[in-house]
DNA sequence: TCGATTGTTCGATATATTTAGAACAATGGA
DNA sequence: TCCATTGTTCTAAATATATCGAACAATCGA
């Protein structure tokens, strides 16, 4: 598999974040990663096609939410948590505080 | 002109305020309400034509992030801070505490 | 090596969003 | 009343986004 690219923590861009988020999928995506720590893509949303999760995990890969690893043939994910607090202090917080549900 | 319709506090949703402020017009917008408490449409982007800037205050208002009255020929705006901070603590604050510029 | 597993990429389609001109509506002042 | 001001609505066009099947790539175990 190719290299990922993860932009750097000084190149997040506050509405690439919000929009990365603004769909019900990756937020729930999102949440999941922020309780259950690193987790393959496989993990999420076993009844959407996997074609359409990859495009999420791409979408919120660059915009700076989540770093992905390959390891064997799984991707694993991880909230990008520090560098999100480092740039954007408590918005991530908050989000996953809100009470929307995650479906 | 027609009655406003506003979202009551508990039925704002997070991905759709989220979507809300994924725009640079409409960050804009929310950030100098912010800073500059009610203000009427034509303050704002002088530059865009008004049937846009009309669009951006419509979607602000129906995600919740806007209280918008009419007084005269103007449409007051204003940000719903307290609306929002009940329902999502903290997220507003977090947003306009980021520093991505308002162009 | 073969096949199963996991995920990506490509291409197509459907849907949503943004932008903006033109016509319209409401208000207020001369 | 007439006109300027302010903003909305309608409509069209351009652009972006979401979804998903099919083909592909990489890894691992048998």
């Amino acid at each position: 598999m190719r290299e990922l690219h993860h932009p750097p923590r000084e190149c997040l861009e506050l509405t690439q974040v919000l929009h990365a988020l603004s769909d019900p999928i990756r937020l729930c995506i999102v949440r999941q990663l922020s309780s259950e720590g690193s987790l393959p893509c496989g993990t999420f949303c076993e009844s959407a096609p996997k074609s359409t999760m990859s495009h999420h995990f791409k979408v919120l890969r660059l915009a700076g939410l989540i770093r992905q690893r390959n390891e064997g043939t799984s991707c694993y994910n991880s909230l990008r948590n520090s560098d999100l607090d480092a740039r954007f202090p408590g918005l991530l917080n908050a989000i996953l505080r809100a009470d929307d549900g995650c479906e």
